[in-house]
This record gives structure tokens, sequence and C-alpha cells, in this order.
DNA sequence: CTACACCTTCAACCTATATTTAAGGTCAAG
DNA sequence: CTTGACCTTAAATATAGGTTGAAGGTGTAG
């Protein structure tokens, strides 16, 4: 399989496959005229390193991340020490994440309840703008 | 107070605040020599708006967006039928994020866990990397 | 008056993550 | 053989979100 159909399969332009290998994030077999070649482990390979990269991505880790992780979890020689330490720090990163995520989520649905309320009843105010007052924002 | 202080106060750079006033999500009123100038209360607000424009930010929303959001929450005439639809797109997608971040960070604890075993028994391969088998990155 | 910290604007630059384009090679169908 | 789809690399451009630097004004302390 070559990149074209490779791309159309995972749902991403093929220059994100070829930057993400110049990236040093992926691999690929080369046809004797240098096209990228994908066989059918390759292919499996490549759709579950993306799921994994993409996600990774996805929630705050840079490619630089992923990269560090990815090839250090491959080493044969454990070494990790470093890593562990690498790692716990982003999983602090993401559980504040998610609890800031998880506030905003909350905030932001009760927005859109008062807004709905609003369409009906004028009067009614987003709950989180009532909490801290008129903002001052541009323009005013 | 002048920008200085209140940059220092909000812990972020002066260049900062005044990106964030050139992209019209902030607004300051200004001495008779151009400086600007906030006020007891200005202050309180800048340091609200800053507040909730780095946790929208945080999780995802970008300056664009929480510039609509705002302005449109503070217009006098609704008219928010449109926003609304934006902002349960973002309810919406701000959902998955959250799940997708608790997937990631669950995979990432368990990473450290079996890596910290490994420190000691180095049979025991994280459980996510055993899910799927080795991946074929680069330079393998 | 001199120093020095702080402020202004505007334009240039930076990092990360890609996408697009330019110039050219490959290949199968008609 | 020509056409068109697809591939290659390298370089330029895009986008978001800023930071930095130049050139110059302001304010206060010695």
């Amino acid at each position: 399989m070559k990149i074209g159909e490779l791309a159309r399969r995972l749902g991403i332009a093929p220059s994100k496959i070829r930057f993400l290998e110049a990236r040093g994030v992926l691999c690929s077999d080369r046809l004797p005229n240098g096209y990228r070649d994908y066989g059918e482990d390759a292919v499996e390979d490549a759709v579950t390193a993306l799921r994994i990269i993409l996600q990774a991505q996805s929630v705050g880790f840079t490619l630089d991340e992923i990269e560090r992780a990815l090839l250090e979890n491959q080493s044969k020689q454990p070494s990790c020490a470093d890593m562990i330490e690498r790692l716990k720090v982003k999983l602090g990163d993401l559980n504040r994440h998610i609890a800031q995520s998880t506030e905003v989520r909350d905030r932001l649905a009760q927005m859109i309840a008062a807004l709905t309320r609003r369409e009906v009843d004028n009067r009614d105010l987003p709950v989180d703008l009532q909490d801290h007052g008129p903002v001052r924002l541009a323009g005013e």
C-alpha cells in the first residue's frame, strides 16, 4: 500500500505521515523507486501508532514527548528512571488539566442552559457571568 | 496601577496583556501620557477576565472563540442563537476531550506503575503496550 | 542634568505543527 | 507516446500564540 491510500484510511493528509516520519515517530519501508510501501502488518502498525500519537497529542503531549516516551518504552535496556519522572510530571499535568476541563465543561453547560432559558425569559443571565459580575472587556 | 505591576500580580508578561488587548479580549484606560492605567475595579476585572481566558484557553478554546463568546455574552441584545449552537458544539468537543484525557491519564498511570515495577522485575511490560503488541516506529 | 526604570507602538521574530508548492520521477491506461 | 494520478524531496507558507527589539517618551531620584 502506498502513502495515499494509507492516508485516506487514516483520515489524515499524506503530508502529515511524511511529516511524522521526518519527525521520527513513524517509519516506512521503501520500494525500489523510493515510494513508501506499507505491507499488511505495517498498515496495522501505522494505524495503531497514529491512534496513540494523535490521542496523546490531543491531550497535550508534544511530539517530542511522545517520541521520547515511545522510543524509551521500546528500548530493550530500560534506563527509564528519568522518563518515569517525566511521565509522573505529565500525569500531574494531565490530572490538573482534566479537573480544569471538567470545571469549564460544567460552567459551559450551565451557560448554555441559561442562554437557552434566556431565549424565553430575557432576565435570566448565565450563572457564571453573574458570579463575578460584568467583566470589563474590550470596547467599553 | 501600571501594566508592569498588573502583569506581576497576574504572573504573566506585560507583553501578553498588550497582546490580549490587541486581540480584543481585554481593554484598558489610559493616562494622559498614554500609559495603561488600571484602577482598583479594573484590576479586579482584569484578573477575573484573565482567569476565565486562561482557563478556557487551557481546555482548548481558541482566543477567537473566547472573544466571540465573551463579547456575545455581554451584548445587551441577545441574538445568541448562533452562539448557543457554537457553544453546544464546544461542549461536545469538551466532553470528548475529557473522555480522551481520562483514558490517556489512566494508561499513563498504568504505564508508570508498570515501569516502576520493571525497575524491580524486568519482565513486566506496560499494559498498554502489551495490548497492541510492539508498534513499528522509527529506526527499526 | 544624568541615570535608570518603566512605559509606548510597531514590526520582526519564534516554536510547534503542519500544509502547500516547486521541480521533478514513476507508472498504468488509452 | 501522452495524459493524469501518484510519488519524491526541500523549501516556503500557514496558524496560533506569543516574545523580542528598536526607537523613543515619562517620571523620579541623586
